[in-house]
DNA sequence: CTGTTAGCGCATTCAG
DNA sequence: CTGAATGCGCTAACAG
C-alpha cells in the first residue's frame, strides 16, 4: 500500500452473471465504467444522475444480478425497515405468534426476520439481551421478544415483549390472562366433580407459569377444595420433564382423577404417559392443557385446553412496535388478552370407568 | 487526518450501562483504557492478551452489557454460523417446515434465521433470488429456500430448495411425492364410488401443483373414469381464489360429488363455501385436501387429506445444507419424501344424503 | 452530473 | 503483550 504506483484491479472481463462469489458494488461500477457512488445513487433512486448513465448502470446491475448487501447497508444506515422477532426456539407456541406477527406486518412496509437462539436457552438465561444487542440498531429497527426470561433490558430502541417471564416490566408487553385462564380450566374440572386434581407445573421462573399455578390454587380455594401438595409435579414446560412429572403423578398410590397441565406440550406428554401406563383418558383420567396449539386438536383423544390467542399476541405486539418505531405514544403499555376454554375429548366426570 | 495533532475522543465518563444507543467496541475500549483490538481479542478469546487486561476488559464488557454487532462481524468475516431460511410468508406450510428445520439445527452449532418477504411475492416472482443476494455471503453461511418460484439461482453458496416450483433444478432439492400423493387422494375418492370429482387446482407455475393435477388425471385414467374438464377450477393456492373456484364448482347445474383440493388451504376454503351454500360435507360433498397442515384437523368436519411430511422436509433440507457448507458431497441431490393419506371426516360414499 | 473521501463496527495483520 | 492501520460493502457529504 506504500507502493506509489496505483495497482488497478485486473479488469473484470466476464459479461455473464458471475457465479463465483457475491457481486459487489465495486464490480458493477467497474463493469459499468463509473464510480461506486454513482451505482449507489442509481440503486437508491437518488437524484443527480443523468438518464443516460442511469440506464446504462441499471442494465449492468440487471445483467450481473446485483443486489445491495443487507449487512453493509445496515451498517451504514440507521433504518433498515426490518423488524426482528426473537424466539428461544421455533416451537408451536412461538410459530403461532409468528403467524400473527406476519399477518400484522403486511402493508406496514416492514419486513420480518425471525431469530432463533436454537433452543439452547439453558446456557444463558439472558439470551434475549444478547441477541437484542447484536441486532438492534443495526439489523433491525425494532424487535419483538417472545417469552423473554428477562425484561429489564434497557434499550432506547423499540422493543415489545410477548408473554414475558417476569411480572413487572419496563418494556411494553402483551400477554394472555394466565390467571383467569387457569382458573377457568380448573373450574371446568371441579365442575365435572373432580376433587383430586393434579398439576404438571411450568417453569418456576416464568410468570405465566406462576400465574397458572396460582389460578389452580384459587380455583380450588373458591370451590372450597383443599389442594393436595403431593399432586403438584414440576414439568417445566419441557416435554421430557413433563413426562416424568406425569409418570410420578400417575404412579402415586392414590393417583389424581384429573390433571391440569401448565401448557399443551405438558398435557400432550401426560396423554402419552397415560397411554403408556394403560390409563384411559378420559374415563380414568381427565386432562386439561393450556395454549391450544394446533397439535392439541390432533392428539388422541383431542385435548381439552385453555385457549390463548397466540396469533393475536403476535399481531398486537407488531402493531405496538410499529407505533413505537413511528415515535407514537402507546395507548396501553401492558396488554392482557382473554383466554377461552376449548372443550374436546379429554375431560369427563370422574369415576366414569367404574 | 492531515492534522498532526492527534485528537483524542472525549473520554467517556459514564460507568453505568448506557441506555442511549448500542454499546460499541469503541466505548468499551475507551472505558477500559485499552484499544479496540484488545477488546476484540478478549471478545473472541484470542491469545496474546495478559490475564490482567483480559480480566479487566471482561469486567467492563459485562458492566456495559456489550455484545458484538452481528452486522459488523458479518461484514468482516466470511463465516457467520447462521443459516437462513427464506419463505415468501409465514403461513402453515412454511412454519411447519420451519419447525422441522429448527429441530435439525439443534446441535449443529448454527443459528437459524427465518426471513420473510412479507407475503408480497406478487410484485416480483424472483424474490428469493434478490433475498439470497442480499444475505448470502454476508449474513448467512447458507440458505434454505422454501417454495421458491425460481431455482436457477446460480450461487456458489450452499443453497437447498424445499418444494421448488420448477422441475429441473440446478439446486439440491427436497420435496414430497406430489404425484403419488395426489393419486392416493383421488384413488380414495374413486374407491368410495365417486365418479364426478372436481378439483380446485393450485398455481399453474408450480411443479407441485402441476404434479397434483397430473395425479388427479392419472388416477382417473387408471380407474377408467373420464375427466370432466369443466370440473377443474383454478384456486391458485390462494384462499380467496380457492373460495371463488369452489363456488363456481358447487353452483354448477350438475355439481361434483367430491372435490380434490390442491392443498389444505384450498380445501378449507371449499369447506367454507360448502357450509355457506348449505351443502353438507360429507353427505352431499366429499373433500380431500393436500398437506395436512395442523389447521386441517381443526376444521369442521376434520379434513381428510394427503399428508406431506412438512417437518421432515425442513429437517432434511437443513441436514443437506449443513453437509454442503461443510464441503461434503451430497449422497442425493434430489430427495423425494413419501406422502400418506389421512382419513378424517370429509369423505364418504356419494349419494349418502338421498 | 460525477467522482473522491470518510466512516458505520469489527477482526486482523503487522509494528512497536 | 499491545495498539495503529487496513478493509469488509455501502451511503452520504463534499469537491470538482
Amino acid at each position: 500500500m506504500t507502493d506509489p504506483v496505483k495497482v488497478e484491479e485486473s479488469p473484470v472481463e466476464q459479461t455473464t452473471p458471475r457465479v463465483g462469489s457475491r457481486v459487489t458494488m465495486q464490480q458493477v461500477a467497474a463493469e459499468a465504467g463509473v464510480s461506486v457512488s454513482t451505482v449507489s445513487k442509481v440503486m437508491n433512486g437518488r437524484y443527480g444522475v443523468s438518464t443516460q448513465t442511469s440506464d446504462h448502470v441499471s442494465k449492468v446491475i440487471d445483467r450481473l444480478g446485483y443486489e445491495t448487501s443487507l449487512v453493509a447497508r445496515s451498517l451504514r444506515n440507521t433504518r433498515t425497515n426490518v423488524i426482528g422477532l426473537l424466539v428461544a426456539d421455533f416451537e408451536p407456541f412461538s410459530t403461532e405468534v409468528l403467524k400473527g406477527a406476519a399477518d400484522a406486518i403486511r402493508g406496514t412496509g416492514y419486513e420480518l426476520v425471525a431469530y432463533s437462539a436454537g433452543g439452547r436457552t439453558d446456557e444463558h438465561v439472558g439470551w434475549e439481551r444478547r441477541y437484542l444487542s447484536r441486532v438492534m440498531g443495526t439489523l433491525v429497527d425494532g424487535a419483538v421478544l417472545v417469552t423473554p426470561t428477562v425484561t429489564d433490558v434497557q434499550y432506547d430502541g423499540p422493543v415489545v415483549a410477548v408473554d414475558p417471564h417476569t411480572g413487572r416490566s419496563s418494556l411494553p408487553t402483551v400477554a394472555a390472562d394466565n390467571l383467569q385462564g387457569a382458573r377457568m380450566g380448573v373450574d371446568h374440572l371441579l365442575a365435572l366433580g373432580h376433587r383430586r386434581i393434579g398439576m404438571v407445573t411450568g417453569r418456576a421462573d416464568l410468570v405465566s407459569a406462576q400465574l397458572r399455578e396460582r389460578g389452580f390454587r384459587e380455583a380450588h380455594a373458591a370451590a372450597g377444595v383443599p389442594v393436595d401438595e403431593s399432586l403438584l409435579a414440576l414439568g417445566a414446560f419441557d416435554p421430557e420433564q413433563a413426562r416424568e412429572a406425569a409418570r410420578t403423578l400417575l404412579r402415586l398410590p392414590r393417583p389424581p382423577t384429573a390433571i391440569f397441565a401448565a401448557n399443551d406440550i405438558s398435557a400432550l406428554a401426560t396423554l402419552d404417559v397415560a397411554a403408556e401406563l394403560g390409563v384411559d383418558v378420559p374415563d380414568q383420567l381427565s386432562v386439561v392443557g393450556f395454549d391450544n396449539i394446533p397439535e392439541s386438536a390432533l392428539a388422541h383423544p383431542p385435548l381439552t385446553t385453555v385457549q390463548q390467542p397466540m396469533r393475536q399476541l403476535g399481531h398486537d405486539a407488531i402493531a405496538m412496535l410499529v407505533a413505537l418505531i413511528a415515535g407514537e405514544e402507546l395507548a396501553q403499555t401492558h396488554v392482557i388478552l382473554e383466554t377461552t376454554l376449548v372443550r374436546r375429548r379429554t375431560t369427563t366426570a370422574p369415576g366414569a370407568a367404574s
